[in-house]
DNA sequence: GCCAACGTTGGC
DNA sequence: GCCAACGTTGGC
């Protein structure tokens, strides 16, 4: 089991419009960066654990955790015209970007924000205070995992 | 809304 | 395959 870290614009889609889903199920689609593509189609597995990340928005912070629940599979987005997330570069034979399913696990009675985060002496891998910072699928370390549940549910 | 950092595109 | 121009992300 591995651990990640997803970023939503909470305007757009947060931990609340996840946890009020059918099932509280989503697929994790509209993902257009290769580095964070990798990710989605060679790294994420069923029951990988999951911060939603709240960016662009008054509190940016980890507001809580999904599982996956479905492996990568070709994002239909990218076919449909219609959708904003359309690639004509992409086609059925040759997919090029990929999605997750992911469940609602639970959210945090408050944010973690990221200026917390960023003073936490632990966390030093986590792509969101390096180089980097701008990923929208990174992974998590285990131990720094752990340290910033605790973090969050204190 | 500003702007720095970074990713992508396209001409050569 | 280099690299300048351009577009996007995302914290503040």
């Amino acid at each position: 089991m591995a651990y990640w870290l997803f970023k939503t614009e909470p305007d757009a889609f947060s931990i609340d419009d996840l946890a009020s889903r059918p099932e509280q199920t989503e697929p994790w689609d509209g993902v257009r960066n290769y580095q964070a593509r990798n990710f989605l189609r060679d790294g994420v597995k069923r029951g990988d654990k999951v911060f939603i990340y709240h960016s662009s928005c008054k509190l940016v912070g980890i507001a809580g955790v999904a599982e996956v629940v479905r492996d990568g599979y070709p994002d239909t987005t990218q076919f449909n015209p219609e959708s904003k997330y359309y690639d004509p570069k992409s086609s059925q034979d040759n997919p090029r970007w990929y999605r997750v399913d992911v469940k609602f696990v639970e959210k945090f009675s408050s944010v973690l924000p990221l200026s917390v985060i960023k003073t936490m002496d632990g966390i030093t891998e986590l792509p969101l205070v390096k180089k980097g910072g701008r990923l929208s699928i990174m992974p998590v370390e285990e131990a720094e995992w752990q340290q910033l549940y605790a973090a969050a549910k204190q």
